[in-house]
DNA sequence: ACTTAGTATATGCAAATGCATATACTGAAA
DNA sequence: TTTCAGTATATGCATTTGCATATACTAAGT
C-alpha cells in the first residue's frame, strides 16, 4: 500500500490526480517508479476508504478535475506511516545476472563489456536529469543544508539518487579497466561451467543465514 | 521472464531445484530476490517449453529429486538473452518516501533521524554479508581481478552489492549530519505544506522529459 | 508401530504491476 | 460542423509477486 501513503503525503494541499502525476515526476519518480493507472486506482481506494475526500470540479479544459483532499482520518494514516519503519527495498538486476553468468558467452570479455558500456549509457542519461533538477533547486536560498525544510528533505532525496548513480557509474568504469586488464587467456580457459568452487565455498556461509528457507510452519 | 532465463544460464551443469535455490543464496539472491516457489514454477514453464529437460531421480532422503539439464532449445535461447541489453531496474525506495515528506510530521527533524538510523542499521547487516562472502572468495589464486573467470564475473556483482550499500551509507551519514546541523527553527518553521517552490520550479522540467505521459494512442 | 523432523517439490490465492485502451469533455483547425 | 488535438479520469487484463500452505517421501527417535 506504499502508493496510497505516499499520495496522502502529498495532499497536505488538495490536488487532482493530475496535478499528483505531474508532482510525481521530478520529485517522487526518482525513487519510486509507478504509472499514471495506478494512481488513480490508489486515489479511488482512499476516497472509497475515506482517506481523502474528493471534489469534482467542472474545469474549463477537458472533464471534471476530481479535488483530493486529506480527511481526519487520512491526517491520522499518514501521521503513523511516518513513524513506522521501513525496508531498503529489493531490486532485480538483470545486467548483473547476465555479468554473473557471462562466462556462458563464447566470448565473456566482449560481452561483459558491451553490457558494461550499455548500462553506463542509461546511468549517464539517468544522472544527467538529476543533475539539471539539484541545479534548479540550487538557486535557492540556503542551499543545500540550509534551505526551508519543504525544500531540503525532498533535497536530500534527490541528492541521494545522485550518489547512488554515481557510485554504479564508478562500479562500472572500474568494472570495465578490470575486464580489459585481464589476460585474453584468464577469460576464454578454464571450466565454462558454473563456478563449483564458489558453490562449495558457499557451502559453509550458507549454515549462518537463511534468505528462502522453508521456515518449519508447525510450532 | 528475467528468472527463467537466470535458471537457464545456472544450469549449465545439470542441477535440482534445491541445489538452484541454495546456489542462488549468496550470490545472485543479492541482486534478484526472488522465492522458491517462483524457483520452481520457473523451472516447470521451461520444462513444459521444451528449454530444459527434467530427470527424476530417486533419491534416499525425501521425495524424487528432479535434475533439470540444459536442451539445445535452452542452449539457444541463453545464448541470446546473454546478447540482448537489459534496464537499469526501477526500484520503490519507501524510506525515501518518507524522508521526502517528513515536514508532514510534528517533528521532521527527530522523524528524519529516526528513519535514517533505522535504514542505517539494515544496510550495515547487508554490507557485514557480503563482507564475508568476499572475504571467502578472497582465498582464490588471482584475487580479484585474475580469478578465473566463473569467479572473476562472479565477484564484480558481488563487488557491486558492495559498493551500491557502501554508497547508500555514505549518504546517510552524511545526511545525519546535514540534518544535525540544522537550526530548530529551519525545520520547524515555515510552511508545513508540500513545497509549492519546488512545485513550480519543476514545470520547467516537465516540458523536456515525460516519464509516464498519456502517448497518443493514434497516430 | 507412531510420531517428529527434515528434505524436496509443488499449489492457492490475493494483491500489485505494467501496459494498452476506453471514456468524456473542450476548443481550435479544416 | 466535423475532425483533431489536448486534457483528465478511468477500465481491462494478463503476468508477476509474496506469502502461506499442501503433498510426498525418508530416517531417526521413543
Amino acid at each position: 500500500m506504499g502508493l496510497q501513503d505516499i499520495l496522502l503525503s502529498l495532499l497536505r494541499e488538495p490536488m487532482s490526480g493530475t496535478e499528483l502525476i505531474h508532482f510525481f515526476r521530478g520529485t517522487i519518480h526518482h525513487f519510486w517508479q509507478t504509472d499514471l493507472s495506478q494512481i488513480y486506482r490508489a486515489l479511488e481506494a482512499l476516497d472509497r476508504e475515506g482517506y481523502v475526500r474528493a471534489e469534482s470540479m467542472p474545469s474549463s479544459k477537458g472533464p471534471a478535475r476530481k479535488e483530493y483532499r486529506l480527511t481526519k482520518k487520512g491526517r491520522t494514516r499518514l501521521a503513523g506511516w511516518l513513524r513506522q519503519k521501513a525496508v531498503v527495498p529489493p531490486h532485480k538486476f538483470e545486467y548483473l545476472a547476465k555479468i554473473f553468468s557471462v562466462t556462458a558467452d563464447a566470448h565473456p570479455r566482449k560481452r561483459a563489456l558491451e553490457l558494461m558500456r550499455s548500462m553506463r549509457g542509461e546511468v549517464i542519461d539517468a544522472v544527467v536529469q538529476l543533475e539539471a533538477i539539484e541545479h534548479l533547486m540550487s538557486a535557492t536560498p540556503g542551499f543545500p543544508n540550509d534551505m526551508p525544510a519543504n525544500m531540503f528533505y525532498p533535497w536530500l532525496t534527490l541528492h541521494h539518487g545522485l550518489m547512488r548513480r554515481r557510485a554504479l557509474l564508478e562500479w562500472i568504469d572500474e568494472s570495465i579497466v578490470r575486464i580489459e586488464r585481464r589476460s585474453s587467456e584468464a577469460d576464454n580457459a578454464g571450466e565454462s561451467g558454473c563456478p563449483a568452487d564458489l558453490q562449495r565455498m558457499l557451502e559453509d556461509y550458507r549454515a549462518e543465514t537463511e534468505p528462502f528457507s522453508q521456515e518449519s510452519h508447525r510450532s
